[in-house]
DNA sequence: CGACGGTTTGAGTCCGGTCAATTGTCGTGG
DNA sequence: CCACGACAATTGACCGGACTCAAACCGTCG
């Protein structure tokens, strides 16, 4: 089961065919990530299946269990990925964003769910006509196992921010990710948004909101980042937290 | 990066190239999961390249940060697949057996290290030969991209593990997933050999040395499991150890 | 303005970590 | 065969970082 974030591709892998033209012209340009891989022409089966749609934030529009028909490409707003347990406790396995693929799987049903965080756009293509794609396109499959690969390597990475780091370094790792993000999209790196819930991110670096707020309020009395306003946070002094999350105390 | 279970792979799941005969002779049955998926004859130019490799228990034969030429098919034995902070903090991201691949990146590096933890058995291939192989081979290519999403679909797994779960259902989870996998060569699962130290173990669950033993030593004393003699561990209440795991209190 | 959701802050608790000592296991060699 | 050493596993006592429970604060929006 692939939810991938697309814009993890480093720049060497898939460059060529990401260059290209596409002919997904309805979609934005980030888009490119996904339809790089094939010819403008030939995408014509894949646009003529795809069906856009709109979903309110807040909203669950991939459940875990349920059959796997489909996958998506996030066009615009930022999306959680999560895993629950009975009672209630939740990992969130991943955020993705404009340009990030979702629900790529080679199983019968869905693995996790998928809930919008902002208002999202989405573009949502039948998954046979994926597979037909596959056969025709090698391109396409050498690039998907590319993006798995790179996913791979960044779930390795979250294993072990779960697994070894303190909370500091969990945040200090996070806020990273996010501003190395942030700069392969034309950002300075000098400041980031947090359009998720402070809940959210304790879900997704396996601590709890009230610890998550509390390192937040530390990191700033330390003069390590600085909280703006609407959840914007600029990083105040990177090379400490770099050292930081990388665990050098 | 990839460093993955074959053996995760679900039956169904490329089951018609696994069927298929393999020239792959002098590795043992177990790698009809990489030659499976290419026909017998053109795998010459591989196995031209390969080479058989033995690893003395102990000995870390896969370095991160070093440049990624080579992968690595198990014919035998178990490894641990590590990443390593600073001052010293490991964490063990998974273990592989007989069957596994490791080792199958499209960076230039690898991103983890591999230790083997009994003695092993390897079969080495140049990751170019790989590469030429793909696109001659699509059907390879496919069933790579199947195991890739298998592999993340456990990583997200490992996440839930890592970021929500109480120690004594790591362990439950932990000896379950192995009972699993003893199932699927033939096991009765009903009880699993362990060939990795506590610590290991520990580094694999995110906790300690310590904690692991005390909580082998509670789900003893509770009658879930017994510990027999060189790294067995029977599953006595097997129910009980599943709903531990699956976190139903 | 008041209601509501999210955030911050505080006080107290506990699970798992740390430090330390003991016991068990296994291979080696006298 | 047993003594020895090295390493793994267990157990105990104590500690602390993160959790829990609870209250106050804040921004937004009807």
């Amino acid at each position: 089961m692939l939810a991938m974030a697309l814009s993890e591709m480093p720049r060497n892998a898939g460059s060529s065919a990401a260059a290209r033209a596409h002919a997904c012209e309805s979609c934005t340009a980030r888009s490119i990530s996904i339809c790089g891989a094939i010819r403008a022409e030939d995408l014509g089966r894949l646009a003529a299946a795809r069906a856009h749609q709109h979903v309110a934030a807040g909203e669950t529009f991939l459940h875990e269990g349920e059959a796997a028909t489909h996958f998506f490409n996030i066009i615009d707003g930022a999306v959680k990925v999560f895993k629950l347990m009975p009672d209630g406790r939740r990992q969130i396995t991943g955020f993705l964003f404009a340009g990030d693929l979702l629900g790529l799987a080679f199983n019968d049903s869905y693995t996790y769910s998928a809930e919008a965080i902002t208002s999202v756009k989405i573009c949502r293509f039948p998954r046979r006509q994926l597979e037909r794609l596959l056969d025709e396109f090698p391109k396409m499959e050498r690039r998907l196992l590319a993006i798995a690969s790179n996913e791979l390597a960044a779930a390795q990475e979250q294993m072990m921010l779960l697994g070894r780091k303190t909370a500091h370094e969990r945040i200090a790792s996070f806020v990273l990710s996010l501003a190395r993000r942030a700069e392969r999209f034309g950002g300075d790196g000098r400041s980031v948004q947090l359009p998720m819930t402070r809940t959210d991110i304790a879900d997704y670096l396996g601590i709890t909101t009230e610890t998550a707020s509390r390192v937040f309020t530390s990191l700033k009395k330390r003069g390590y980042i600085e909280l703006e306003a609407a959840g914007r946070v600029h990083l105040a002094d990177r090379d400490t937290l770099e050292e930081l999350a990388a665990g050098f105390e």
